[in-house]
DNA sequence: AGACATTCATAACGCAGGTTATCGACGCTC
DNA sequence: GAGCGTCGATAACCTGCGTTATGAATGTCT
């Protein structure tokens, strides 16, 4: 999965934009590259921000330990994910990443970042779009945490895995891979462990999740988005027609 | 409150790298503007993005109405924050936005925006900071939404209102004017009205937080940042050096 | 294969916070 | 200033989720 696939699979590099120089400045980002651990701390909260990532293999997230000594997932990265925007515009990193798996990742600079956006402005805004997606993914946890009950937040963060990974080819027969721990689970969702136990259950007894170890399968994967009233609009949209212009 | 004063108080605007013709480019974003009542819809979410604005005066808020009927404020904006960022890279609103009291708005839309950029490099990145500075401060409400009781979040929402409302000269005497309703502040933080009001009472008996009406009062700000463990870097922080040679 | 650490399921118990209801204080409009 | 709507305080009651505990299943190391 390189950062090239990943973006044109977003729908960020259709219309021809595009160029063969864009694309071997982005496979360019990706040169070097670094197989990482299981668990593996990529950088820890405040750290100086030296570098961003994209992820090739393996999951990984963001995450804040917090003075309660609890700690707070901010968001899960899957392989194509560019790990560290986040922190763009910051000298300190605002949070954490680790390793969730063992995995590959490629480290790029600042430099590398900022001579891309010089070079391609289509690249430029095509990257910018990635990294605001993946807010927008934030807020719409932000959503659920707010206003939702467990179970809708667990069928939510499902779903959301699942249509993430669909994207990228990783669902075969509505199952996917999944490698977190029920209480990383509970980090993200701002849950205790035993109560994602406890919503897993709830959500195989009426047939919408079976998990199986790190494997789950959504028999009816619309009948789950229904129960979420998934809004998907900011995972597939491709940019407005302003940027086309612009890039 | 002009966006200019705001780019120049946040640190955007420091090591003089802003010229006269960038803080001339900044002032013609705000020729436009508009008196809004209080209430006003500025947008819905959905709706097309063909603008945003700068609020000179009064305060906003984003929010996403939800099926289950209740309502989630993502985020309040006060006097010099730019509105609708979050949906830059969008062809559709993901939130809607409201008046919380009457003000005055400046629209601008999606070309000044892109002109502006292609003029000046030092805008376009200090612009792009504010933009991922409100994104930070939605991620630090996501965290406390995750694990954090209701006496801390309000803490966190009144401390942050604190620093934000301080920095562009509106907090006196340690307090200041605050026209949010207990149910949106219940809304913004996850809570119910009544669990707010019960919240208020709460720090109003261990001394921390005086309200009358819509004045609220911080007697010892830095018991309540204590209490929060407030991570202010994210508020403050200048842009990193290696964006002075870019821009 | 044995020892040990993780992970997970389930149960029992307690509490933070939701819900509903009532009442008083303000701030409108006419 | 009478009438009305909104806002906030407080109380009573209920429930969803946290906490703690226990045991079973699985994975890992030697």
């Amino acid at each position: 999965m390189t950062l090239l696939d990943s973006v044109v699979m977003q729908g960020l590099g259709r219309h021809g934009a595009l160029t063969s120089e864009d694309k071997a400045l982005l496979l360019g980002l990706e040169l070097n590259s670094r197989r990482v651990s299981a668990g593996e701390v990529l950088w820890q909260e405040s750290a100086d921000v030296d570098l961003f990532c994209v992820i090739k293999e393996g999951w990984a997230y963001s995450y804040r330990n917090l003075g309660n000594g609890s700690m707070q997932i901010l968001k899960v990265y899957l392989p194509g994910d560019i790990i560290g925007m986040r922190d763009f515009g910051f000298s300190r990193r605002l949070a954490g990443v680790a390793m969730i798996n063992e995995g590959v990742i490629s480290p790029f600079t600042y430099q590398q970042l900022f001579e891309l956006f010089g070079r391609s402005p289509a690249l430029a805004a095509g990257i910018i779009a990635v990294a605001v997606r993946q807010q927008a993914i934030l807020t719409e946890r932000l959503v659920y945490l707010g206003r939702y009950a467990a179970h809708e937040r667990l069928a939510h963060f499902l779903y959301e895995l699942y249509l993430r990974l669909k994207r990228i080819g990783a669902v075969e027969d509505n199952g996917f891979f999944m490698p977190l721990s029920q209480e990383q689970i509970g980090d993200a969702l701002g849950l205790s462990a035993v109560h994602v136990s406890r919503t897993f259950s709830m959500l195989r007894d009426e047939g919408l999740v079976v998990r199986d170890r790190q494997h789950v399968t959504l028999p009816d994967p619309e009948a789950l988005a229904r129960l979420v009233e998934f809004n998907d609009t900011y995972i597939d949209e491709a940019l407005p027609p302003v940027f086309q212009s612009f890039a």
